[in-house]
DNA sequence: GAGTAAACGAACTGATTAGTACGGTTATAT
DNA sequence: ATATAACCGTACTAATCAGTTCGTTTACTC
């Protein structure tokens, strides 16, 4: 068991860069080990480990313990919907298009990453109220404001008839995930998120959806 | 600045109690503490200064942190639901019915101690899996299984139509809840709250309920 | 290839807090 | 009344962790 440069799979001796790239890296880490453990059980000295990095190297980057945080939700609360389709197509039926998004839209939210991210929030809103505001805006709200000009847009175009977009964006939105986040925050206990059950849950969705605001045609869709 | 007995008002040198009747009272102050402040802000000096009592009290009476905690969220999971009417009225119609439910039901969760609670169990749940499923049991669940119940009785006295009745219970309480809960826990902001929001909200949700399940001539109730 | 700033690592400080120990006090049961 | 067990208050231990310091090493720049 020689230790030739070739095989030491431990140490890789890796080169580490400096500035501005090391301080992604460490945010990659950083953001891996928040969402696996939440803010207070993380700590400065775990990150600067898993990243290879001295503690010394996170403070300089960020300051402190908060902002690093910060930084990470901050980051992947703009990936969220940034990395989905920035604007939903108005193509296919609504029915189609309703049962796309729900479905997407549920399995994304019962994904261990998502439920960690939203956990870790929940938890620090009350000491970081900022942090719970720019989640909101990034995330949900951005959901929320797609799809009501989607409504507003099947409306005028006679496919839907929804007065109140908003709303009604609001209300479908409810009742696919409500259910959902609840156990998956509280009483995570698999067989919950079979894709059967979500298709039955997002179909069934649908249909109550459409009965309301099915223009005419459509609801039959 | 004598201290007699009768002008301290600082100390009332009260009659502290022993026994089973000393711990009801440390877990009721503990209660209000934790609501207050979740779990990792609250500290057992906290509650042994606000109780009047020692820490060693504490531990005699409950064991350590975790198990003090337990027990306060064990008592109001159970008194949330049990608090509540036990069984959901069959008089009035459905209308009536859904709509005084879904406005309890939303005044009740955007409560602060509602939400303080929900956000304690949300951090503590992965220490405490068992934590959450109590919760859910006594709180969600059981909302649901009273509802789903009323519905599944509405539909077979042919007010209702509600062939998965679970299914449906699950929808509506979801197109109430999710957004004020979402918005309660990460960007909470009074004005968002107000009753009249609530009040069009919820009306909203029970027309697009009964646009689906609404049987025939209920639907226009 | 030399100088420099960035990074490492290890040790340290200071603050917090769960949990324990103990001597003095008081409610309560007999 | 008196015994005793529960209680209080204070002080302690041991562990954790944010944030700092410093001597050494190493990646980049010119």
């Amino acid at each position: 068991m020689s230790m030739t440069p070739q095989n030491c799979a431990e140490k890789a001796a890796r080169r580490v860069p400096r500035g501005e790239k090391r301080r992604e890296e460490i945010a990659a880490v950083a953001e891996r080990v928040f969402l696996r453990g939440g803010f207070t059980e993380t700590t400065m000295q775990i990150i600067a480990e898993e990243a290879g990095a001295s503690k010394e190297t996170l403070y300089r980057h960020f300051g402190n313990k908060g902002e690093l945080f910060s930084e990470v939700i901050r980051g992947r609360s703009a990936r969220i919907t940034g990395g989905k389709e920035g604007e939903l197509s108005v193509e296919g039926s609504p029915r189609e298009i309703l049962r796309d998004l729900g479905l997407n839209l549920l399995r994304f939210l019962v994904s261990p990453d998502s439920l960690s991210l939203y956990r870790a929030i929940v938890a620090e809103v009350p000491r970081e109220p900022e942090l719970g505001r720019i989640f909101y805006t990034q995330g949900p709200a951005r959901l929320l404001n797609q799809f009501a000009r989607y409504l507003a847009c099947a409306t005028r175009s006679g496919k839907l008839c929804c007065p109140v977009p908003e709303l009604a964006a609001k209300l479908f939105i409810g009742s696919i995930v409500a259910n959902y986040q609840i156990l998956g925050l509280v009483a995570p206990h698999e067989d919950a998120f079979s894709e059967e059950k979500m298709q039955v849950h997002v179909n069934e969705a649908v249909d109550m959806f459409l009965a309301r605001y099915g223009g005419g045609a459509a609801a039959r869709g």
